[in-house]
RNA sequence: GGGCGAUUAGCUCAGCUGGUCAGAGCACGCGGUUCACAUCCGCGGGGUCACUGGUUCGAGUCCAGUAUCGCCCA
């Protein structure tokens, strides 16, 4: 994980980064034990736990897997103690149903339901373990369940989470039939120191032999599997220390249901909710050698001493007797114990340091929504108690990142992405950007490379819109200025119009990040970057530049406009992709207010929106499409020059004079012409007959082509165009129409959208109305 | 058994508080030696927004139910 962090550039991380089995943690370690035990959260006890033959160690019920699996199940014959005679009865029976025949060895009754009239009268009298031949009651409880099997089960407490139950309520003895290894202890008699399955065999068949195998039949079942090793996981009795999670999990709820910590997205307080509330009690005894070690010595006695110094207690807590007669617990603690001190360990907890004053609570916990139990929830219940508040304000629950067919990733499956192969193919801004991109919050998401490539693409893009910026610097600009805002007085449309886009996506940034909408964020800058400020003030300021009636001032407003915005989007778009923009504002001019790395710049303020200059440069820009498009439908020799009218409403006339050249160029129109009207434009077209004239419809402006004939074909084209813009037109005026026809409408919806709806209605009437007159 | 999520162009997915929202990228088709970029540029084709009802003047957008897939918990 560090070394990932390292190469994908984790940003906020310490000089040194923490690890949950340094000094300073140990000390947190052995301390919050301490004061749990202190506060009778942490007690030692026998009691049944999930176990791992294969680990050879105890684990959580987070690291059980439910498998579902086709299993047997064995009815036996268990046969009734006779009460004239005393012993076992050969022909009354009562028949049991399991699927783990091999417990039996440690069955302490026999279970019916109180109200199963089946077996009322066999309630209290006694049967005989076969096999074993122990006698045991035959209890009645409410637990068991009528419809399955023959409805009578055999309880096996300490080998079983709902027999442990039963044998607590009725005070059944307990008896353990598994050594660590799986294999059968003493109590298990003639079949000691078999493994659980081949005991099992046997006894089915020692069963069989003696005639109380009444039936074995497949059975679909879920089977608990060890997370790590996927051994089938062994309930069974063990001495461990546990956590009484109950008033920690109150707190923790308290912190959510108030709002001090809030979960993102919120769907997910229900799932916590759910879990909070039917939390069992943390066992945290791990039988490994890697991990801390449990601070708690036992004397000779067996009294337990919990000691936070890391030499040990002096003497036995309860006794007395000195050290040396003391030995530490073997055990060590659940890697999520010491995760779960995380956010105020690695701040120097239980010292009131500096950091931990400053940093504690945090703001946001950011991870998996898989791992929300394992360490969110450990981190909320140690937090609060240990360290007096919650350790964050939100935890933003992010979705899993699956393989290109929606399956989870895994090693043994061989679908893993390696992050430092992707890095090291596409770069570590393209993976982040990726990344962040393709998700929404707590959903999964699928990673394909052709996502990587789009990331690694759009780096490039960046880069060399900043190289085409650092290049166009005109000449009476010093290579090491400062940086300047544009001069307002110099400003033409186009800038302008960035200008206001610049600042449309700062506010949307802005919220969206707020909102933790993080994909959405980086989607309205792809956007913003690629295709305003590339697509066309680029293409805009290029000419502008370049051409040689600009007058020197305005050249250097619109290459500082180019800058500023530059320097914005790097700004905003760092936090996702912060080598490719902080190399390139490395190279960019700053302002003398500017720190020396973007890493600690400024996160940008919002300028002011110019939305009517926004809506010109549209139409421009519009009207410039629409000309391409034209051109390209018609199949025209793309490089070709040809004369181009346009008819620009007088509201247009300033913004298109100072777009003119860029015009001439993006549309390849030379010369293009301008009238004032469409009456003007249709005139001065009157005498051009229809085989010589492309028609172009862009809102309010129009445009003509002048060809010098067009080709049968490229007037078909030409023809096939303008039908298919009327049919759109005429569609879209129709249900315009439709919607204005009702009284209902006009007299509910809010006034303003029944004006925009009439003003789209005349534009749409307004252009169908063209279109026809081009067509007839 | 309980809960949650998904179902929108061939693919992967956006669509916030219901009113130009039917979108993006990739893929596809046509065209391109424009001095930032072919990791590129221009143009284009393509969807009855899973289904059925309902609420509303108006619904991918809200409600109910159904189906399919996936996940979590028991």
């Amino acid at each position: 994980m560090g070394l990932h962090q390292r190469d994908a550039r984790g940003d906020a991380r310490p000089a040194a980064p923490p690890f949950t089995m340094d000094d300073v943690s140990a000390r947190a370690v052995r301390e919050s034990f301490a004061r749990l035990y202190r506060n009778g959260l942490a007690y030692r006890t026998e009691a049944l736990v999930n176990w791992c033959p294969g680990c050879m160690t105890s684990v959580s019920d987070l690291e059980v897997i439910p498998t579902e699996e086709r299993g047997t199940l064995w009815t036996i014959r268990y046969h009734l103690i006779d009460e004239t005679t005393g012993g076992p009865s050969p022909a009354d029976t009562i028949a049991v149903a399991t699927t783990r025949p091999e417990t039996m060895l440690g069955d302490t009754a026999v279970a019916v339901h109180p109200e199963d009239d089946r077996y009322r009268t066999l309630v209290g009298r006694e049967a005989v373990v076969p096999v074993v031949d122990r006698r045991v009651p035959i209890i009645a409880d409410p637990v068991v369940q009528r419809g399955f099997g023959t409805g009578a089960v055999k309880v096996t407490p300490a080998n079983d989470p709902d027999d442990y139950e039963t044998g607590r309520r009725h005070g059944l003895p307990m008896i353990n039939v598994l050594n660590d290894d799986a294999t059968i202890n003493a109590s298990g008699g003639p079949y000691q120191g078999l493994d659980r399955y081949e005991a099992r065999a046997k006894i089915v068949a020692d069963l069989e032999a003696r005639g109380d195998l009444a039936s074995a039949q497949p059975h679909e079942m879920l089977i608990g599997r060890c997370q790590r090793s996927n051994d089938v996981i062994e309930p069974r009795l063990k001495t461990q220390w546990f956590i009484r999670t109950g008033p920690l999990a109150e707190k923790a709820l308290g912190a959510t249901r108030s709002g001090r910590t809030r979960i993102v997205p919120d769907r997910f307080e229900k799932v916590w909710e759910h879990w909070m509330t039917n939390i069992h009690d943390w066992n945290v005894s791990r039988q490994l050698w890697w991990g801390h070690r449990i601070p708690a010595w036992y004397c000779p006695d067996g009294h337990a001493t919990v000691s936070a110094d890391p030499d040990g207690p002096d003497r036995c807590d309860v006794c007395g007797r000195a050290a040396a007669e003391l030995t530490q617990d073997p055990d060590i603690f659940d890697t999520w114990y010491s995760s779960g001190l995380w956010p105020f360990s690695t701040l120097g907890w239980p010292e009131e340091t500096g950091d931990l004053k400053r940093f504690y609570p945090g703001s946001v916990m950011e991870t998996g929504y898989d791992i929300i139990f394992f360490w969110v929830a450990r981190m909320m219940m140690l937090g609060i108690h240990l360290a007096g508040d919650v350790p964050f304000r939100t935890v933003y629950l992010h979705g899993l990142v699956k393989d290109p067919y929606g399956q989870r990733m895994s090693k043994t499956k061989g679908n893993v992405v390696d992050p430092l192969e992707a890095i090291s193919v596409a770069g570590a801004d393209a993976l982040r950007f990726a990344l962040i991109n393709g998700t929404s919050p707590g959903n999964d998401q699928k990673f394909r490379d052709e996502k990587l490539e789009d990331a690694r693409n759009f780096a490039n893009k960046l880069w060399n819109a900043a190289r085409f910026v650092h290049g166009a610097r005109p000449s009476g600009i010093a290579a090491d200025a400062r940086r300047q805002l544009p001069d307002p007085e110099h400003l033409g449309p186009a800038e302008r119009w960035i200008r206001s886009r610049m600042a449309a996506t700062t506010v949307d940034v802005d919220r969206l990040l707020g909102d933790f909408a993080f994909s959405e964020a980086t989607r309205v800058l792809y956007e913003a970057i690629w295709s305003e400020y590339c697509d066309w003030f680029l293409e805009l300021a290029k000419v502008r530049l370049s051409d040689p009636v600009t007058h020197p001032k305005e050249a250097e407003a619109t290459w500082w406009t180019l800058v500023e915005v530059l320097d914005t989007y790097l700004r905003l778009l760092h936090p996702v992709m912060p080598f490719v923009t902080e190399a390139i504002w490395q190279i960019t001019p700053h302002r003398e207010s500017d720190p020396e790395l973007l890493i600690v710049a400024r996160w940008p303020g919002v300028g002011e929106r110019d939305l009517e200059g926004e809506r010109q440069v549209a139409a421009v820009i519009d009207l410039t499409r629409a000309i391409r498009s034209a051109r390209a439908e018609a199949r025209l020799e793309p490089a070709e020059l040809l004369p181009v009218d346009v008819a620009i409403p007088p509201g247009l006339g300033a913004t298109f004079a100072s777009l003119r050249p860029a015009i001439e160029r993006l549309t390849r129109a030379r010369p293009l012409t301008r009238h004032l009207t469409r009456e003007a434009l249709h005139a001065a077209f009157a005498q051009v007959p229809r085989s010589e004239q492309l028609i172009v419809i862009a809102g309010e402006a129009e445009a003509r082509i002048k060809l010098r004939e067009l080709s049968a074909t490229t007037a078909e084209l030409e023809r096939g165009r303008l039908e298919k813009e009327l049919t759109t037109a005429r569609e879209l005026l129709a249900a315009a129409r439709v919607r204005l026809a009702n009284e209902d409408f006009l007299s509910k919806a809010p006034p303003e959208v029944v004006d925009g709806a009439r003003q789209r209605e005349a534009e749409l009437a307004e252009q169908v109305n063209r279109l026809e007159g081009r067509l007839t």
